[in-house]
DNA sequence: TGTGATGTATAAGTCTGACTTTTTGGTTGC
DNA sequence: GCAACCAAAAAGTCAGACTTATACATCACA
């Protein structure tokens, strides 16, 4: 996604900050900082840079005649992009896929409405071609053409809400989209209601009618819970 | 909030992640390594450390033979507490407090169904708590005591729900109603009809009604979002 | 025996200076 | 005009010496 390994501090990050995002180990565990740069075979300056960054996002505690504390997941910043890449590539990936779509179910109809009231022409006209290009994708087997335009569709849905906070989520659902692609349904089509679906919320937002682009993308929402077994008996 | 400057690094941040945020660099501004660690009188090493951080909230980017390039403000990460905490301090404030009550739109609500589904009887007695403190504290200037409790409320629901996401906004969300309290109107009693609305939420998840939680908490936030001017005509 | 003062070892924090590497931008030569 | 080349600039890296805070143990005193 990012440049990877920008920097040695980068390539110790990209070991430690999944091993700790794992549960490798557990909070409360003490690591020294001479011991860490032995391991990794880097000086004490890299990895002073690397601990630096764990402990920006949250992640571990540095106190002097201690060492560098692992914190509870419940400290971590776990809206973090960085972060939310390695829990998605680890262990708990299941559960963090869960919780980005709570997130989603949230967030997104929401966002859907505030696009209806200030989506730009433009955005309207990509909102659109994105649709069609999920239709023209449905049928055949032709999973990743479909997840392109999946993806692009709710990037601009967000962005046009014209909240910076819910277009930062933008790459969030991109990857919830791509993982669910990836891993559960990918052999079947897309269900066409969904498919219809979005056709209809490009439709909302065209036409400025807010309560319906977000009442439709409750019901997108609503399915990708769904998928996951999220929901009330 | 957390603990400032934990380190000299720390002492850097606080005066240069704040600057940023303000835009008193505006985006693609260089800044030099040496320069800085000279106008901030540490050396190169504690300057270095705060670099790496304020390149993981995506505020700036280091390259060689260029320098530290100031990125455009749709690239930070938003949700970093320590971002949120720096653009509420300086000039952006308005738009930032905005920005955070249209994300509350969306999530408190959904936060309130699930936890109607999900809290625990502690959590729920908590709740009942918060809203007496609020019923208490609603006349006759108490504006603190009662916020005190608003804030509370607002927390346990978010924790309450179950999802790690919803919970890590907690914070958020107090700030963002202390705000509201000590600029908007700081001098009148708060309206009886939220502080109402706030007891039936409690009443709601008591009993488990997750449709009447979600909408009454809606309810809620459209206030809030009605205090700030943010509504469709 | 319990409690408070004192000491000490430890690991992070800081600074400095030398060296390496990458990249930009200009210069040279065809 | 274009290619190859060169030199300067700034970040990146490293090693080593020193400082500082603090957890823990020790000891003295009540």
């Amino acid at each position: 996604m990012t440049t990877p390994g920008r920097g040695l501090h980068g390539h110790v990050l990209d070991t430690l900050g999944p091993a700790i995002t794992a549960g490798e180990y557990p909070a409360g565990s003490v690591l020294r900082t001479d011991e860490l740069a032995q391991r990794f075979d880097v000086s004490r300056s890299v990895m002073r840079e690397a601990v630096r960054v764990l402990e920006s996002m949250h992640l571990v505690e540095s106190r002097r005649r201690v060492g560098v504390t692992v914190l509870p997941a419940c400290e971590w910043n776990v809206y973090d992009p960085q972060v939310i890449r390695w829990r998605l590539a680890g262990a708990d990936r299941p559960r963090q896929l869960r919780s980005l779509t709570v997130l989603r179910s949230a967030v997104e109809p929401v966002a859907a409405g505030l696009a209806a009231r200030h989506a730009t022409p433009e955005q309207c006209a990509e909102l659109t071609e994105c649709a069609l290009g999920m239709v023209a994708n449905s049928r055949g087997h032709r999973l990743q053409g479909y997840l392109v335009h999946d993806m692009a569709f709710h990037r601009v849905i967000l962005t046009a809400s014209g909240n910076e906070m819910f277009a930062r989520l933008g790459d969030v659902v991109a990857e919830v989209l791509a993982g669910r692609t990836h891993h559960e349904v990918m052999f079947e089509d897309p269900d066409p209601a969904a498919v219809t679906l979005h056709v209809q919320v490009a439709e909302a937002v065209r036409e400025g009618d807010a309560d319906r682009a977000e009442r439709l993308t409750r019901e997108i929402t609503v399915g990708a819970l769904q998928e996951l077994d999220i929901l009330a008996p």
